[in-house]
DNA sequence: TATAATGTTCTATATTATAGCACGATAATG
DNA sequence: CATTATCGTGCTATAATATAGAACATTATA
């Protein structure tokens, strides 16, 4: 029953478990917990009442039901502060200078995950979730990671990966990616033209750390019809410039 | 030499007291980490692994230390995500109308965490911090709170407080605290001029759940130079409109 | 009002976490 | 460059801990 084993210390694996019970529902309760976790509710209860203690979790103590508490997202305000200090100003200054929403993703296996934005102010403007969750294959920050790793590791996620055609621009099959990064490679920057959503293009640049791996990228996104094919080279002159000062802020030394 | 018994598992808090031990430090290894909390390095090994494969850690290769974890992050941006949903197109109106810094922060015992913010575009502004936590008696937003606490479970904060002098303005003292939530509920919004920090000033308003608690607040923070009481007062009749619109949708009705 | 479901406490037992030791690898030192 | 210290990691026996069951109190439901 239980799916994975091998698991070392049991009741911090089930701790955690349940913890991401709480990410797609706002309030559970202790026998719903246990339920969902598939432990008795007096064992799920010590587990909640030790998160509890310590603010992981926290009880409204009018439903009887528990929350995600405020010590998690302090800590979760934690992680990876080191890029996100050193990006903000980057990212706001494209803001200003091309009036569209930016955004800072690292990548997570085949996926990106969104870690800080800046939104443009006009009324018609992209808005992204920080905290979400998107494949590598079918966004501009995906493929300008996916263009500068080693061949070997990019082989590894491909042969890993499966599609979805979220639109008639998404890339779903490897040569046509392989075809894509090539491009990437030699314009220096990624695009998506409505490969993830109709209406919404992207430009993007990667980061490197000092260890040379593009672990992370910075896009800028707007709706089609303003990121016009001339606007998205305009925007990667500086997007390269940005995100190649960024690495070097964060140890990285271009090699040849 | 542990400082707290009683704990329910053992394992699961000393879990969480791996996790915190990166709140001001970026990387650490295991040794090191053992001896933060106390604990041998084959047992925090264990730990950290398990906390490893859920990516509330990460390992770094090259460096053989640990940092935070993007499940660690995905999991913190889900926290109060329905206030903040709500809010945060009030925050950005609030922007828009006043070009100051805006922030929504939750109540956590005597202080109050910053959850959001939308920063205003000028040169000179506010600049806070998400996650950050300040005491509630020196701020615009903990005075707003406090002052629709009911009676006793003021008294309860009150008793527990100690007091920093930040500034001249900064009240240290029972009484004046008294005095200036006399008028927080009188005016119905909540003023903070230079108690904090010289040179800033605040404005504002509380956030009532359904339960009639005011659990959350938003302020307007700017310059004092430009926050002259004529312009905070004019920034609070909106600030008093949008909280309780905000309230409004978190189901609570206003008693007489 | 009766019945069901839920949160919580306590306890004995068996499972599990623990720290000691050992090993290889890496880094610091002389 | 050699030597020594430090570090991360795996294994194992034992002691300590987490666990689930039963029971009760409280709240929700029929």
């Amino acid at each position: 029953m239980a799916s994975s084993e091998n698991v070392k210390i049991q009741s911090v694996n089930r701790a955690i478990q349940i913890l991401l019970c709480f990410e797609n529902n706002e309030e559970l309760g202790v026998t719903e917990i246990g339920k969902m976790v598939g432990l008795h509710k007096s064992t799920a209860f010590g587990l909640i009442s030790t998160l509890e203690m310590s603010k992981m979790l926290e009880k409204n103590e009018n439903s009887g039901k528990y929350r995600l508490g405020l010590e998690l997202f302090r800590l979760g305000t934690k992680v990876n502060s080191n890029l996100r200090h050193i990006s903000i100003p980057y990212l706001e200054q494209l803001v200003k200078m091309y009036q569209e929403t930016v955004n800072l993703v690292l990548r997570d296996g085949n996926s990106v995950i969104y870690l800080e934005k800046v939104e443009s102010s006009r009324s018609m403007r992209i808005s992204t979730t920080v905290g979400g969750k998107l494949p590598l294959y079918c966004t501009a920050v995906g493929k300008a990671i996916m263009a500068n790793l080693p061949q070997s590791e990019l082989n590894n996620i491909l042969s890993g990966m499966t599609f979805t055609k979220y639109t008639n621009n998404t890339l779903h099959d490897t040569n046509s990616i392989l075809e894509s990064l090539e491009k990437v490679r030699s314009n220096g920057y990624a695009e998506d033209v409505e490969e993830l959503e109709t209406g919404l293009s992207c430009v993007a640049a990667p980061i490197f750390n000092h260890f040379s791996s593009p672990f992370a990228a910075i896009s800028v996104s707007g709706p089609t019809f303003r990121m016009t094919e001339d606007f998205r080279k305009e925007i990667s002159s500086a997007l390269i410039q940005y995100t190649q000062e960024i690495s070097g802020k964060l140890g990285y030394i271009k090699s040849l």
